[in-house]
DNA sequence: CTCCTTTATATTGTGCACAATTTAATTGCT
DNA sequence: AGCAATTAAATTGTGCACAATATAAAGGAG
């Protein structure tokens, strides 16, 4: 039974803003899989290699901080990604509560191999390039103003 | 060690689209669960919510259409919901590899006290209700063009 | 110095997402 | 009718995300 679709329902599945940056949340990573899998990454694993190849070392704070994650999901998973050899996890001498992730040469090696990736992935964008960025600016800012909201 | 940051280094987490995405995905999720939970629902169970409000019964299958989900994620949360009162699913007695999902008058109850849940959320978004919308149009562009080069 | 608070990371338990596989029903071909 | 191919959902195993809590080190007040 289909029911009445008011077009003014705020409840449309087409009406949410929260939806299409799950959807495309989920497709992304689902594209990125197989080409990631090849270098031995997840999407997430990815994630922190861009931060580190950046800086390094950082502390699992500045990390959680850069990627918008806290411990509870970083620590596990840069346990797999020492295991792998792509970093080492080393207490701070200075202060041992902090714990600073640094890039082994193996991890610093990879970056090489992963130059390709975005414009092989950005290929399956199909769009005007510059349609792309305004895209990326304006979802980094609805993520500044979210998180600007959230002091966690 | 602070690594120098050529400014058209393709690596540049700030250069990336996916990643707004996923921190954007992540950040809404964080901000809907505490509203969500008052219902009884995680996220994505609010998802199939929506999409049964509008039409129900479906099918898994169309079910897994309209939120890009497949039944592996699907079948656990469905049974989760079901053990919740919130739907029922059944095998559809014209074809037995179908599951029929519906939505119990608890589940079609709950949509009275969701009314307020979008509103109460777009509100930290703080912007522009014409510029959210037209992100989301954007977003939801996006959405359609990894959809099609995804056939699963 | 002692206790109290704060800070940084780790742990625990729940619920997604997904690829790969399995099970079972239907369709199509001959 | 018989049977291979297809389709729909369920299952299995891995890896996130997260809230809540625990552990332990550092900082601060008296």
């Amino acid at each position: 039974m289909t029911e009445d679709q008011h077009p003014d329902d705020p409840l449309r599945l087409d009406r949410q803003i929260c939806f299409p940056l799950y959807a495309a949340s989920n497709l992304i990573n689902r594209l990125y899989r197989p080409v990631l899998s090849k270098l031995g990454l997840t999407y997430p694993q990815y994630l922190v290699m861009l931060a580190l190849w950046e800086q390094a070392p950082r502390t699992v704070g500045a990390l959680g901080e850069a990627l918008y994650l806290d411990s509870g999901t970083l620590t596990p998973l840069l346990k797999r990604m020492e295991q792998a050899g792509l970093l080492t996890r080393k207490r701070d001498p200075e202060d041992e509560r902090r714990v600073q992730v640094d890039l082994t040469s193996e991890g610093r090696a990879l970056k090489a191999e992963a130059q390709r990736v975005p414009e092989t992935l950005t290929a399956g964008f199909e769009g005007d390039p510059a349609d792309v960025e305004k895209l990326r600016d304006s979802v980094q800012a609805l993520v500044a103003t979210l998180a600007n909201h959230q002091t966690r």
